[in-house]
DNA sequence: CGTGAAACGCTTGCGGT
DNA sequence: ACCGCAAGCGTTTCACG
């Protein structure tokens, strides 16, 4: 695999279109002292090299009906995750995100529904699932 | 404030440009089934509605060299959260995410560092902190 | 990496539904 | 209020040095 060595010209670019990833190459350019085509030229090797995985919009859960945003800690009995855990995450479409981690628990989920009762239906649909011993939740209150 | 309804169009731009938030105005109208004119204004409005925050670019953050993630639980005395939080999550430049939550926690924190000690000490510093009686740490192993 | 030129996309005013 | 059209301008793209 390539070293890939990012230089501070890599950095600024990485930052600004971390702010905006809409920013022309020229714009970009401009800020970090290099040509539109050879800002192009690093933001297509970024791309390629999976430093930037994808360009994307930052959606407000709120405005699509997700009013409710919680982590689930998952516990599972004896050796389940993540193959067991990877399926389970993909078979809830309120599963946003899945990760097996250290610590008491084995994995932890954001799941986002449109109000309480829906939550607790999917925290159900989580806790029936083979492998699942129990569940510990947060549910989110503010975004800091 | 508006009653803020979304139609099937403005469902479909969303969805397009979450999975590329660089797609051209021409390139989206044309799957959507409107004009380049049209297609903008729509995403010029879901911007001022708030319903896309910004566009972005998504990192890698191993290529940064961020090659330790951790869920941090936050227990605080009293009565602390969440002014006393934002300003603890806003002055540790490795807290990426910061959350006032539900449960046992007071918050969480999604950290980030270089590797083991790096994480150890930015978990010494969060301890420090005034209102912080204890954390309580997942280090993510993999992302589902 | 920069330059130049052709292709393409963006932006805006306007008229129509 | 929303659409499409069209003109002018800015941006992207690529071959070349």
């Amino acid at each position: 695999m390539h070293p890939l060595r990012l230089d501070d010209l890599d950095r600024n670019i990485i930052a600004r279109l971390v702010e905006n990833g809409r920013e022309s190459f020229a714009a970009l350019g401009t800020r970090v002292g290099l040509s539109t085509a050879a800002t192009k030229r690093r933001v297509d090797r970024l791309r390629a090299e999976g430093v930037i995985r994808r360009f994307t919009a930052e959606i407000e859960p709120t405005a699509l009906g997700w009013t409710i945003e919680a982590f689930v800690e998952l516990y599972c009995e004896g050796r389940v995750p993540p193959d067991g855990m990877r399926e389970l995450a993909l078979s809830i479409p309120e599963v946003s995100e899945a990760y097996t981690v250290t610590g008491e628990a084995d994995g932890i989920l954001l799941v986002r529904a449109s109000d309480a009762a829906h939550f607790e239906k999917v925290l159900g649909v989580i806790r029936n699932h083979p492998g699942v011993s129990r569940t510990r939740s947060a549910v989110v209150l503010s975004h800091l």
